[in-house]
DNA sequence: AATTGTGAACCTCTTCACAGCT
DNA sequence: AGCTGTGAAGAGGTTCACAATT
């Protein structure tokens, strides 16, 4: 009884384009689950059950499974789930099952650390190659990456086969970085400027602002009342 | 025809406990439309439509009404807001119209960028103070900040005034340190570990993951047909 | 004429509850 | 007996559309 998202594929007939959306919500507690089980299979656990998942993750159990039943059936029904092959599948539905190259867009503090954080690496997520406008850090390198010209991004990016962006540059320059990665073919950029951009229909844009959560913080504690 | 929330206050009647509760979303727009008032006012711009204000954050102009609708009325029909009575009243509600005190846990490396990082002091959020367990790093400064043992939390923070405290330590100490936040007696708390943390009732948490962004966008690239 | 403030409609996400497997 | 997978119900958030106001 397996049930699956089919694709809007380009050719399909009328009648099997059915459009499914995935939430971003369960997108980022997907990769919460993925985080968990690979804790779990680390400590050897073989078998785990939605409740468990879901208390590790602060959700519900009917949550986990209604998550996981949108891209296939993955259980069984008395026992759980298996660690290790669950672990698989969500690798594959969110597509880290391989290494991304990334470019990283301003080499300023924030930008340093992002190079430094190794759990990007972990994860698959290996920044090739660095670009800043400031001469004096054109042509260095920082822990092993090579910082270049922003100017040369839309050449630079195909050749390294890079399809993220991470921008790390003041929120006036922002715009005019993502639109030298779009140039650069860029599929995906993770914004760290406090500041909306206009991307192409096709490429993504998500946005870290530090603040905000700061902001939202100082709401909460201010208004105890008003937040759950 | 003033519309307010009320407080769930203690001492009220039954009758009069109309607990509202603000959506993080709401709360989250609330911190952009601060930041596009503080832009508006500094172009010398008088007056903003909730049209104009919701274009730049990238909502509809109807969101933009009622997030503010769940606080007062601050418009006047037929003309728009005053931006900088509007910036005021958002600088109100969100309770960033004040310094606040923070500590910072953690001078890996993700934590030296946060105390280089201006913004957080532009926008009133002042780290006062920092705490790591490395015998290397305790005693010294770094930026202007004093870098002392982990242990001593619970007595400095009060000494300090700090009222919110930022982990950036590895996912396995950072349970440990919330709990010795909590004996600080701190009222949020904004965690980067990768994992999910225990606090009591009154303490807010909110996670700042950057690789469940960095996920979420492999996911969007790989199944672009399954996202807006 | 322009724009707000807001109930109602709409849509989306979460939780419930239970049939169906193991 | 235990746990998944899922349709249906419920809760919550967004958009519509229009009366009220400048």
């Amino acid at each position: 009884m397996k049930k699956e998202l089919w694709r809007n594929l380009p050719g399909s007939k009328e009648s099997e384009q059915i459009q499914m959306i995935i939430s971003d919500s369960t997108v980022r507690r997907l990769s919460q689950y993925y985080r968990t089980l690979s804790h779990l299979a680390e400590s050897q656990v073989e078998m785990v059950s939605s409740e468990l998942l879901s208390r590790h993750i602060g959700v519900t159990a009917a949550q986990v499974r209604k998550d996981l039943s949108y891209f296939g059936t993955f259980g069984r029904r008395g026992l759980g789930y298996r660690v290790r092959e669950l672990q698989k599948e969500v690798a594959n539905i969110l597509g880290i099952n391989r290494i991304w190259n990334v470019a990283l867009i301003g080499v300023g503090n924030i930008g340093r650390a992002l190079l430094d954080y190794d759990q990007f690496r972990i994860q698959g997520f290996h920044i090739v190659i660095a670009f800043d406008n400031d001469p004096q850090k054109i042509g260095k390198s920082f822990h092993g990456v090579e910082i270049l010209d922003v100017a040369t991004i839309p050449q630079v990016l195909p050749e390294k086969g890079v399809e993220i962006g991470i921008i790390a540059v003041p929120a006036r320059a922002a715009q005019s970085v993502l639109d030298l990665l779009v140039q650069g073919k860029v599929k995906g950029v993770l914004n760290f400027a406090p500041i909306n951009l206009n991307a192409p229909q096709g490429v993504f844009v998500r946005h870290q602002n530090l603040t905000i959560e700061l902001e939202a913080l100082s709401f909460s504690i201010t208004n105890p009342y008003w937040v759950k």
